[in-house]
DNA sequence: AACTATTTATAAGA
DNA sequence: TTCTTATAAATAGTT
């Protein structure tokens, strides 16, 4: 219904698929509101997100709906129905454990874990996932690590160039000779910085690109640690 | 939408409502399937016709949505009137529900979605799961595939001895001429290998290549439908 | 049920 | 997220 047509399956970009959600939520509720209006109909609906927030509309309360759709729906199928307040009340334990539960066989399922029960058709299927799991999560690992690689190489540029003017800077101290007395214990500390500010005031094109050094370094090794 | 824009108030006439009902209730629900099929949403909806006639879709069962609904709204609610007791069991709820979120998190992660906040570390990490994970299943994966063709080789050989059987007792009936007569049920149930059989006796160089053709394919085919 | 002239919804891009 | 816009889809009234 847009530039350009779209076949309807789940959509890849995971950004994408969220701008989609907002939108075509918004038309569903609208659609859904509008059928009520016209048509005099009584509407319920409920969508959970991928990510699992709720939105819902109904036309009366969702409790009335539900209740009336317990009831037409046990006269065909003969559902359970748990929907006596108390039994809501206690059941949301029950039911959440049962989440929990059946997410907790997922990921062990994911992990290679308990694989006793599963047929070949789930095997394959779980096989599918994964492999969609792994390429994507290693495409992302290759774009972090090229960002990564970027920023350093920019900082070594960056070093390099703060390298040059103290080299320049100490050759010209070097030809004054020893006109100008150091403070021994701010020598010892940080070398190269005081010897800078003393002898060179108006230098500073960018003063904090020194304290970047050290960082740089420092998170470049905690970031790396633990690579095989 | 259409010949004429049309304001949304109730439709006087009852036939163009009745009309309009059933067109705009086929359009919204495949609106939510749409939805629910593009952005891996879970979906309930619930109609009820003027005349109280009942029309529902949902992506699992109405039964799970309506559970999932009232966990959902009730966690939302419970501010009021805390009791000792509602206190406790609104604690074991949100345990609960941040135990469902969090393996709903991992999952989707394993997934490869919502990889945006991950570290290069932790996707380093969900890597390894992975692999290993997919190591896994696809390892179970052929010890099945193994075991079925194993178990598909034995009746392949019980099927041959019975063949080899039956044609000793073709042919030996053929010897006696028509002295025996033959149940007319049997025979018309093995139609090609009675007449194969009666032709040659001593053909089966490799006798059950040929009888590995019907049960043999047919196992395999529901096995395998839905490989790629 | 089919047919279309229009209105709506919306995919992609900014 | 919101706006825009070209295009796909839905649909109101008609046959």
């Amino acid at each position: 219904m847009a530039r350009e047509k779209i076949k309807i399956r789940k959509i890849d970009n995971a950004t994408a698929r969220q701008v989609t959600f907002s939108k075509r939520r918004r038309g569903l509720f609208k659609k859904a509101e509008e059928l009520a209006i016209l048509c005099d109909a009584e509407v319920g609906l409920i969508v959970f997100s991928a990510t699992g927030k709720l939105f819902d509309f109904s036309t009366s309360s969702m409790k009335e709906i539900i209740d009336r759709y317990n009831v037409h729906s046990k006269n065909l199928t003969t559902v359970d129905v748990p929907s006596l307040d108390l039994q809501l009340e206690n059941g949301s334990i029950t039911i959440l454990s049962n989440q929990v539960a059946e997410a907790t066989r997922q990921l062990r399922n994911m992990r290679g874990e308990d694989l006793h029960g599963l047929t070949l058709q789930e095997l394959q299927e779980l096989e599918k996932t994964l492999e969609t799991g792994l390429s994507r999560v290693m495409q992302k690992k290759g774009e972090q690590i090229m960002e990564q690689i970027s920023d350093l190489r920019k900082k070594g540029v960056q070093l390099m160039e703060e390298n040059t003017k103290l080299r320049y800077q100490v050759a010209e101290m070097s030809k004054m000779g020893k006109q100008v007395v150091f403070d021994p214990e701010n020598a010892f500390h940080e070398d190269g910085q005081s010897s800078e500010s003393v002898t060179n005031v108006t230098h500073c094109g960018n003063p904090y690109e020194n304290d970047d050094t050290s960082d740089t370094c420092l998170k470049l090794g905690l970031s790396c640690s633990g690579w095989k």
